[in-house]
DNA sequence: ATATGTGCAAATGGTTTGCAGTGAG
DNA sequence: CTCACTGCAAACCATTTGCACATAT
């Protein structure tokens, strides 16, 4: 995992570059987002902040989540039908195991992923620019307990 | 491509056997995602059964292809943003290539992706059951347009 | 001082649901 | 003849937007 002190300057520093202002819910979110390891949803980041600011809407949140994802400074997990998880530790695009039975998220090391993008731009001539790779299963405290 | 005529006939015999009844717009949905190479939205599955069946609902496209999806004779290609897409042709998980400047999604082979899954399944002890493997970029038309 | 950010509420858009009437079996 | 299906409209839910007020710089 990246230094979520690492994570935390870079994040204030290409805000404040785009000329955005440092507000006390901002720095909140980000501090949330720069040591968050489990991939947090709007809805979980807006709980936490709350906790601090009990004014804070949800609006709040996902301004400044799509400023940083504009930034590339977060990376959005977006699925069809539950809400965006979003990893501000490694905030490029990377495979993850999504567990179907309690939702976990985790980031595998996976040396062959570039083996397949080289592969995918062979076959279809496509010039790629990021992806989205998904492996949904049961993780290993799931795969014991009775269905 | 699989034999479009041993799809649809794949599709008929499975709802049949979970009891659906076969209404014309059903059977029109039906015909469309069997031979469809392109991956229609719902949104445009609908605009064609509606040149036969102008009564058509919304609704009933979404009912049909549902049934589909659960008696897994349909893939669900799920994005965060924009509507579903859906493959009638290779109903169970493959990579897709999407072009991020004409939508057009195709079908790579792709034979170093059971090694990714493998790869996967060892790092994380997950034990998996689908997945889903997006690579977005330009086709090689919209790689020659001016942006 | 002055935009930018905040909080609220309303709007959006894809998808689902409830229900009365219809039609496949 | 019956029960699943259709069409319509309303409901849903995550996310976005509009706007008046507040505040970081």
């Amino acid at each position: 995992m990246t230094d979520p002190q690492d994570r935390l300057g870079q994040m204030i520093r290409v805000l404040k570059e785009k000329g955005h202002r440092l507000t006390p819910q901002r720095l909140a979110v980000l501090k949330i987002l720069a040591k968050s390891v489990d991939h947090p949803s709007v809805e979980t980041i807006y709980q936490t902040v709350r906790a601090n600011f009990p004014t804070t809407s949800l609006a709040t949140i996902y301004n400044t989540v799509n400023l940083l994802k504009d930034a590339h400074e977060v990376l959005e997990l977006g699925f069809a039908n539950l809400s965006s998880r979003y990893d501000g530790n490694k905030p490029y695009p990377h495979p993850h195991a999504i567990c179907t039975g309690c939702g976990e998220i985790v980031d595998p090391e996976c040396a062959s992923l570039e083996g397949l993008a080289q592969e995918m731009a062979s076959q279809t001539g496509f010039h790629i620019t990021h992806h989205q790779v998904f492996f949904f299963g049961l993780c290993r405290k799931c795969q014991g307990r009775k269905s």
